[in-house]
RNA sequence: GCCGAAGUGGCGGAAUGGCAGACGCGUCGGUCUCAAAAACCGAUGGCCGAAAGGUCGUGCGGGUUCGACUCCCGCCUUCGGCACCA
């Protein structure tokens, strides 16, 4: 197994301490004292042994138990295993493992998100085919993530580039037409002129090719689509989940609902042109109307004398890229195309123009203009000397025409707006009688417009799902026959350098016959997004050789959905709104009976370098686990990253820091292993024994409670503090009561899920039966962890002043005649009067004087 | 520009209305050792003080409260998301 793990520079300064003490000559003691260190690679080795033996991490499909499905985010192959997986990956198990040992039936599964782009470039730059190069990869990380000790119950393992995986991409894309959620549309792609190949965005670096640096342009291309918008307001519905506030947050913006109405105006040609507005209370104020550049009426509606202007600037527009031309800094541009249009709500003429800060993409590509109460649109009338007429006027203002100088967005009362003058704009009142008059007119109508936009699934390159359709003369789009399934990748393809996909000129894929007319047809060459195969892998896991669906609605009734996800920040809006939309349509489709796929979310944080700058190989600061865990074990690299900082904060690693994990695993060792055979008797003091039984009790409640909530890095404060306590009340004669193997036992339990060798190390020494990761997590009584006094502070106007031993549930009485009776209350009152006297109990007595 | 999160010792962080700095790193002192490492014990926010103790202190400025790291208002800085979305 060494052999397969690189040889490596060690990474400077962070030398273990174990390698400075090789080369020393040893005395009698020291040995004896080495025979018993605990050894964790040894240790590590043999579990992982003995659990796979004993199939520890199998989940059985069906329990007594209540059943708790725990998902942490399946890596990409990327070849090897980074320290951010280790981050993402070790505490999603120790808290899978929790739940496992407070009676749940977990199911953990583990997989590989193994179609993509890197893997075609391997395939350009070096000759691999992608197929060969991914399942390496997989081969490897595998085995790096059982270095890591995890749960993952390999059983259900799910690799998305097999067929057994995307022929169920194909069956639901299939599903997803007939259904009436996967159409085709013309859209832009990026195309490189030099290598003649479409690029993926990722590829577009500052405008150019990222393989020749050509220059790269637009073009449209007929591509698929699902049709997420459909469910855009069940997506705005969060309240069947419990998600971090940000994420919620960010998919609501992602959405981006407005409400406002659609407006018909109409050109002197009497071509309609309708237009989205929030602001319908503000059409009286429409001095100008801006179309979108790529607008179809364009151009029909240019005069002959603006014609060379508008052509130029369409030109222009259609340049550049998404970022110049999105950029708000940009001054406004634009032309008057030589056309005008009338109001539909006063009948007035207002002038034409076109302009790029008006989107194509969003509403109807056109909008009225109303600079007196749009900031665009007012810095567009200044720069082209356009009319401003004020129709909201703000309480207690004479803005007008004349006085204004920036828009105005804020609340008022209608004015220069027939008779809706005088109509307040505050609670929508305006915008709602608005809409209900434009309706009756039938000049408008209500309308609801989200920012976000269908799902452009199709990929122009080789290394994903093919997508199962094919194109005939005479029959045209014809979805390939579901028993024809899969479509299958062909394995003789040929890498160009251009980064083209070998699928399009591939005769013996392309070429096939008409599934409906048997006539020769073409078939469809792009392939699927990724995100596709990552909407739905956590069904496939729960049983991965289905084979009369994609998933199997026994497994999914028993299992769904997902009660715990975790994974990066990263993937917010794009993988978890595209996973949310996909549990919708199968539900409406009939595969599912959920509505969201996974109950709660935790996004744990990134681990930076030493130097707080992200990892990586060009910066030299990367952390290999690797090279860790053969110098500390799994066990201090999982221990130590749950130590670092709240899970969800992430941050810089510390080579320094790994030394207190270490100091604590070992003294966990040396404290079992020294006392594990230590006699109980009866001659223990009463008063050691007590403290020993809190302390374990409260350690047993308190790590319990922040295992559960995700804050490991308290829990392992506490589990450092009982391990103090234990060495503390050793010297006290602790080891005499019959708590303390108690203690050990428990220890050994509570480090169960974070540190499973050591504590299964542990468990084995104190004589326990194998295994303890079949252990129930040890109860406590609630009546020893509370203590029955407290030291209580005594506050004279809000400053410290004395410290009183008093019960918890002392008297205001009691407590104030103990405080007085204190000499350095009495110089802190001092001549002055007591005014007030506040007593929480247990907490605080603070004396007011004045 | 808008939305969100964060700002605490030399460092990572703890405390979400009640004794700021738990736990850990580092540093200093001690025990052991020929010596070192390891291990163990102790100290460790700043300032004043021999000490007892005092005093200041959670980005900055206000406020609420008997009491604020914590709640409210205004700012500054950093990070993340969205960004001409009509």
């Amino acid at each position: 197994m060494e052999g397969f793990f690189r040889v490596r520079v060690s990474f400077g300064g962070s030398r273990s301490s174990y390698g400075r003490r090789i080369p020393v000559a040893t005395t009698e003691t020291q040995s004896r004292a080495r025979a018993r260190q605990y050894n964790a690679s040894q240790v590590e080795a043999k579990w992982q042994k003995a659990w796979e033996e004993a199939q520890l991490a199998k989940t059985p499909d069906h329990s007594e138990r209540p059943k708790w499905y725990a998902l942490t985010m399946y890596p990409y192959p990327s070849g090897d295993l980074h320290i951010g997986h280790w981050y993402a990956m070790a505490p999603s198990d120790s808290a899978a493992r929790f739940k496992r040992m407070c009676g749940y039936n977990v199911l953990f599964p583990m997989g590989f998100d193994a179609f993509g782009l890197p893997a075609e470039n391997a395939a350009i730059q070096r000759n691999i085919h992608p197929h060969t190069w991914t399942m390496a990869n997989i081969e490897n990380m595998r085995k790096q993530m059982r270095s890591m000790g995890a749960m993952f119950d390999w059983d259900r393992e799910v690799i998305t580039c097999l067929p057994d995986y995307y022929q169920w991409n194909q069956w639901l894309f299939l599903q997803f037409m007939k259904a009436g959620l996967a159409y085709q549309a013309k859209a832009p792609v990026w195309w490189c002129p030099k290598c003649q190949t479409v690029l993926a965005n990722e590829q577009v670096v500052e405008g150019e090719c990222e393989r020749c640096h050509s220059e790269v342009s637009r073009r449209d291309l007929t591509q698929w689509f699902f049709r997420i918008t459909k469910y855009a307001e069940e997506l705005l519905d969060f309240s069947k989940i419990d998600w971090p506030d940000r994420v919620v947050t960010m998919q609501t913006n992602w959405i981006g609902r407005s409400e406002g109405a659609r407006v018909v105006f109409t050109s002197e040609q009497d071509d309609s042109i309708e237009v989205f507005t929030t602001r319908p209370d503000t059409l009286w104020g429409a001095t100008f109307m801006v179309l979108a550049p790529e607008h179809p009426l364009v151009e029909k509606l240019t005069t002959d004398e603006q014609r060379d202007d508008v052509e130029a600037y369409v030109r222009q527009a259609r340049r550049q890229t998404e970022i110049q031309r999105t950029n708000t800094e940009n001054e406004k541009t634009g032309v008057f195309i030589g056309a005008h249009a009338v109001n539909p709500v006063n009948g007035e003429r207002v002038p034409i123009w076109i302009a790029d800060y008006v989107l194509m993409g969003y509403g109807t590509g056109a909008i009225m203009a109303v600079p007196a109460h749009d900031e665009r649109d007012f810095e567009f009338a200044r720069k082209f000397d356009l009319p401003v007429r004020v129709v909201i006027r703000p309480e207690d203002s004479d803005l007008s025409d004349e006085t204004i100088t920036e828009a105005y967005a804020g609340e008022g009362v209608m004015v220069n707006s027939a008779h809706f003058d005088g109509t307040p704009t505050a609670d929508g009142e305006a915008v709602s009688q608005v809409i209900e008059w434009l309706d009756e007119q039938g000049r408008g109508s209500g309308e609801i417009n989200y920012r976000f936009r269908d799902w452009l699934v199709s990929r122009q390159r080789y290394w994903g799902t093919p997508i199962p359709i094919i194109y005939c003369d005479s029959c045209g789009t014809v979805p390939v026959p579901e028993e024809d399934l899969p479509v299958v990748l062909p394995e003789d393809a040929e890498f160009k350098p251009t980064g083209e996909s070998p699928l399009k000129t591939h005769e013996g894929f392309v070429n096939t016959i008409c599934p409906s007319c048997g006539a020769a047809a073409k078939r469809e060459t792009d392939t699927l997004d990724t995100f596709v195969d990552s909407s739905w892998y956590q069904y496939r896991f729960l049983n991965p050789h289905y084979v009369d669906g994609p998933v199997d609605p026994d497994k999914a009734a028993e299992w769904l959905p997902v009660d715990q996800y975790t994974g990066g920040i990263e993937h917010a809006t794009m993988h978890l709104l595209y996973a949310r939309f996909f549990a919708k349509a199968m539900r409406d489709i009939g595969l599912l009976t959920i509505d969201e796929p996974f109950t709660r979310l935790y996004n744990q944080g990134i681990i930076l370098g030493e130097d707080n700058e992200k990892m990586s190989k060009s910066r030299g600061n990367v952390v290999d686990p690797d090279e860790l865990v053969s110098e500390q074990g799994a066990d201090v690299v999982r221990l130590y990253l749950m130590f670092i900082a709240p899970w969800d904060q992430g941050g810089p690693w510390n080579s320094r820091g790994i030394s207190g994990i270490e100091r604590f695993v070992r003294r966990a060792w040396a404290i079992t292993d020294e006392t594990a055979d230590l006699p109980a008797d009866d001659d223990v003091d009463p008063d050691v024994d007590l403290q020993l039984r809190k302390a374990l009790n409260k350690a047993i409640q308190v790590v319990g409670d922040d295992i559960g909530d995700f804050e490991f890095n308290t829990m392992l404060a506490r589990l450092m503090e009982f391990v103090n306590e234990l060495y503390q009340l050793r010297e006290r004669g602790a080891t005499s009561s019959p708590a303390w193997r108690e203690s050990l036992e428990s220890l050994a339990l509570m480090l169960a899920p974070s540190a499973p060798h050591l504590a299964e190390e542990l468990w084995h020494r104190l004589g326990g039966e194998f295994s303890v990761h079949q252990q129930a997590w040890p109860s406590f009584d609630p009546g020893l962890t509370v203590e029955a006094t407290v030291e209580l502070a005594v506050q004279i106007n809000g400053k410290v002043r004395d410290r009183l031993e008093t019960a918890v549930d002392a008297d205001e009485e009691t407590v104030l005649a103990m405080a007085m009776a204190s000499s350095r209350v009495q110089d802190g009152i001092g001549d002055k009067q007591v005014r007030k006297v506040i007593y929480v109990p247990g907490r605080i007595l603070n004396i007011v004087v004045g």
